[in-house]
DNA sequence: CAGTATCCCTCGGGATACTG
DNA sequence: CAGTATCCCGAGGGATACTG
């Protein structure tokens, strides 16, 4: 029986490396926070996530299309924009993102209280 | 009131950055989630944390150790034993772990049903 | 068993300059 | 504005051998 549980906690662990792929790098996470208050265009999230390069913003935002989570949207403007949002799969991460941010907040008051 | 936003959207990001300085890395996670499963030792963890070496099986412990979410307990048996556990604070983590894993979940089932 | 010590190498990610 | 192209560095992490 601890073949069983061995077992249980391996198929539990395959879904949790799924979501940690996707969501991988120091980045990800946080543009998807930022797009969660509205849609954005480059600059604006170049200056929103503090500290992301241009280079790393763009290049998470292309995998974050491949994955679906995020949408480009070539406005036809002079000077061309461009506008990033959240999918309707990206935004299934709310609850996550909610947690996530729970956690961090008291995490960070456990040690501030200290 | 565009800075409104702006203003509400980094201090939504800051905890977020935090939690995920205390989890990132490609094994902590999935350490804590065999840690729900029950106490463990070190031999254990190596076997049923697929893939993880032993000399980053440890490494990562001793940060979870730091940041207090795992326990280690030295058994006095002969060749000495190793326990190591969730200390309630890493148990806090169940219901972000719980929508990283249904998150995962639903992912791979979008992956796969295409 | 429960680790530590070394060596090595990939790759995530930063800085800077440039383009349509 | 919305990116690309280069160059470069250090940390994260793997393989292997060794220790109390």
């Amino acid at each position: 029986m601890a073949e069983k549980i061995k077992e249980e906690c391996e198929k539990r662990l395959l879904p949790v490396r799924d979501a940690l792929d996707i969501l991988s790098g120091k980045w990800k996470l946080p543009i998807i926070v930022a797009l969660f208050f509205g849609n954005k265009r480059f600059k604006e999230l170049e200056r929103e996530v503090k500290g992301i390069t241009g280079k790393m913003l763009s290049k998470e935002l292309k995998d974050l299309e491949t994955n679906q989570l995020v949408k480009r949207t070539v406005l036809d403007t002079s000077p061309v924009a461009v506008e990033y949002s959240l999918t309707k799969y990206g935004k299934s991460l709310e609850k996550l993102i909610t947690e996530l941010y729970k956690w961090g907040e008291k995490h960070r008051k456990m040690i501030i209280g200290k």
